[in-house]
DNA sequence: TGCTACATGTAAAATGTTACATGATTCG
DNA sequence: CGAATCATGTAACATTTTACATGTAGCA
């Protein structure tokens, strides 16, 4: 139950309503982890069923009734514990434009090559919005041992990540650039590169 | 349908049993996509009834018979397709180890850094794999516009994947000694790192 | 004798996505 | 006046993981 204590780390920071929840995994802690808002509400409630959380609710006029949740003493033991114990070591799964680059070869080369520049550049604007926020909050998140250090440290794997996205795309276009070349270079005289 | 396309790009380089699919899964494409049997078997029997794959059976003695699976005409077409179409923009998502980091201020600063260490260590290995392997095939692999090139492209991105995750656990590293140096420099006089 | 590889599958549980549903407020 | 945001949830569906189930062959 990962996305369970995903929660209870952001719970751990600050109480917060469903909604906010949702919102911060959308904003703040994108770079590492996703939930909607289904799935949200459904482990808030077997979080709670397990006494990891309560809530309580506050009753609004013209609007919906929210109910703000907090991490229990329970919660806050199960989160250091599970810190403690050692993560299986996913490898990096399940990428589409991975996937498709594995077939690319299927595609004329300067159709591959277009594509894989549209890729680069998509990964290059997020690149700079992780860049800008490390930036902007480098200095006070290291110069003490806390929350801000942690959301530091998440938020620079989603800055290295996009680094090694672009750095990819780069690699690949030299490859295909390479390997179209040389096989022209075979047959100098030629009338079409494919066929 | 994502790992539909996976397993026709799979069978595109040549026929396959569902238990053959599995091992490529966990070894020539691990850098990029995973599947358990049950997943493979199941999508095998959807692209069937969808006439993108077929198969023949080798009735076999002493062993359970096996079902040799290839690419249809229609699938060919259809992974083509696929291929043109554009690919949502999946953002890194849920990755354990960095929503650990993300709460890892709640562990003893040397306790967090020896965990990061491990990982460092963990990732660095499987760098050195993917390295190797990098170095193999470069040459073969970038010589033409072909299947070949394909693997190399998506091997790659288990090369940068690893890459980055180890640059991260060096930044890691880094910012835990800065956060926790500058603290400690701010009561040159202590008693207790923490308190 | 026990482990790994071969080879296929089912069943159940957990997890994730999409669509449906409601209703007020604020901004342009 | 329409769109976006706030705030909650349900229902249905799709996908993924884990456990169960079977049986042979080869190796140490």
């Amino acid at each position: 139950m990962s996305l369970g204590y995903a929660i209870l780390s952001l719970l751990e920071r600050g109480e917060a309503t469903g909604y906010e929840l949702m919102k911060q995994f959308d904003h703040t802690v994108a770079a590492f982890w996703h939930a909607t808002h289904p799935q949200i509400y459904r482990e808030l409630r077997q979080l709670e069923s397990q006494k990891l959380v309560s809530h309580r609710l506050v009753v609004q006029k013209h609007r919906p009734n929210k109910k703000i949740f907090r991490i229990t003493k329970a919660g806050n033991t199960e989160l250091k514990r599970w810190l403690e114990e050692p993560s299986p070591v996913a490898p990096q799964v399940n990428d589409v434009s991975t996937l498709k680059a594995f077939s690319s070869y299927l595609l004329e080369p300067q159709r591959a090559m277009s594509k894989i520049r549209e890729l680069k550049s998509i990964h290059r604007s997020i690149h700079e919005k992780w860049k800008t926020l490390e930036q902007q909050i480098r200095e006070v998140a290291t110069s003490k041992y806390g929350a801000d250090l942690g959301l530091y440290l998440s938020l620079l794997r989603g800055l290295t990540y996009e680094e090694s996205y672009v750095r990819w795309c780069e690699m690949v276009e030299e490859a295909i650039q390479r390997a179209t070349v040389k096989a022209a270079s075979r047959s100098p005289v030629r009338k079409r590169a494919t066929s």
